[in-house]
DNA sequence: TTTATATTGTGAATTGAATATCAACACTCA
DNA sequence: TGAGTGTTGATATTCAATTCACAATATAAA
């Protein structure tokens, strides 16, 4: 019987899944085949008990005597994580962060890349940028429909958060990923992740109190 | 008997706490003195009961009739996550990240601002960028202890990260924020925040999946 | 062969956070 | 005055994530 069922995983071993993978790629690249519970937490800062339930949850097994094959669980990772053909996502607001994000990303990924970015300031649309194409953000609907984007990076400036966002949905979009300092609400069977920096400054400035 | 004692808040208390305390300044500014929970949860997209235990949690009560008066309540939050002179941060890697990051504060917070960004690229040191003075990263320490400063935004290349790193926690840096990809590891005592877009990215391609 | 050691895999217990529930209270309106 | 409404504050419950504890296994050493 083949292990086809969906897998619901937790958010926050789906998140860990995604480093291991990156930090493993590394010790590939440093010549490491196999690789232990306690080495891979360690180089995570997590315990190797965490390590194994996370494996255990993805149905890995590795062997007691030489650990986990780097290999085979980067693979089995990505079939995981990564859809089959690639997932192009786009940028909307190409302004300070968002020129980072794209520039971070240009010629770097190959399953997870930003196909295009948009904005409303007739400056930035219909030029590349970052080595990215910037079109105008009226366009946003039929580019998303014809390249069947899921995902969208949201860094508008605050006030034009719901306005854009609500475009977002419209147009089809199924995951947002909001950097704005502004809440969003999406239905259900919309993915939303949130991250505000002041956010996490100010939480490190009352834990450092 | 003064409640004075420290008070131990959840983790995400905190970061809610932040984010209320934002959303309350816009609604001052729209000319509201009073606000249910019912309101702020909207607001934030959380439920009311989430929002009544988080001020519960920080000791403020609200009235049956009138809600909760912003003006106390926003003092009240900034009593406990602001500290009492304000606080300085310094950012590491003037980047693209670095430069995002630092145009966004330049002129912004009061309690909580970026003293000077440092970077060991030549071409970017001894000069304003973005409004702030960019150092040399040699003279960090002696910067931080001047100054006294306690948080450290690290957004140096991964290469670079374990040795920034190091030399934030030699200057007695007290919080870091890392950006960058590599997951670092503290001694007792320090606090460390740590987030990553690709890990976000690549777990919302899982969700959309 | 036997013992010692190191590792994985996992049921059970614990911790931490979110949610449900409800008594107490304050105001309105008849 | 008294029923009805809407709110807070607090306790109880549920849910999710992490950690504990240890059995099972493989290898090396005695
Ligand atoms: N840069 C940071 O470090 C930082 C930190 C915290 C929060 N944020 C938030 O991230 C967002 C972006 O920050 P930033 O520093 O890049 O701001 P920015 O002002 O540099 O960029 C905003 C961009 O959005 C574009 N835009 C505005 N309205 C638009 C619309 N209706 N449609 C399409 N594009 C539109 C603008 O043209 C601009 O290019 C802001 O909401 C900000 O509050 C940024
Ligand atoms: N930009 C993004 O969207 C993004 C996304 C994910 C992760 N990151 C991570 O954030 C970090 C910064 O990203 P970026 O895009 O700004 O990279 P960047 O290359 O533009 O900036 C890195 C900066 O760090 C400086 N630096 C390097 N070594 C240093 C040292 N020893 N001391 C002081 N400064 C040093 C460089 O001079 C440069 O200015 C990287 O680690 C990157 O992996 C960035």
């Amino acid at each position: 019987m083949a292990k086809n069922t969906y897998l619901e995983l937790p958010g926050k071993t789906v998140e860990r899944l995604s480093q291991y993978r990156r930090i493993l790629y590394n010790s590939i690249n440093e010549g490491k085949t196999n690789i232990y519970s306690h080495e891979l937490a360690k180089m995570m800062n997590l315990t190797p008990v965490q390590v194994r339930r996370d494996l255990m949850l993805i149905g890995y097994s590795g062997s007691q005597s030489k650990g986990y094959v780097i290999k085979d669980l980067v693979a089995l990772i990505g079939k995981i994580i990564d859809s089959d053909e690639g997932q192009d996502i786009i940028l909307v607001g190409m302004g300070n962060l968002g020129r980072a994000i794209t520039s971070y990303f240009t010629g770097k990924r190959d399953k997870l890349s930003i196909a295009a970015v948009f904005d409303n300031d007739l400056q930035k649309t219909d030029r590349i940028i970052a080595g990215i194409p910037c079109h105008h953000i009226s366009h946003i609907k039929e580019f998303v429909a014809k390249e069947n984007i899921q995902i969208a990076v949201l860094t508008v400036s605050p006030e034009a958060t719901y306005e854009v966002a609500k475009m977002l949905l419209d147009a089809g979009i199924k995951g947002i990923l909001n950097y704005t300092s502004v809440p969003l609400t999406v239905p259900e069977g919309i993915h939303l992740e949130e991250y505000d920096i002041v956010t996490s400054l100010e939480k490190l400035a009352y834990l450092v109190k």
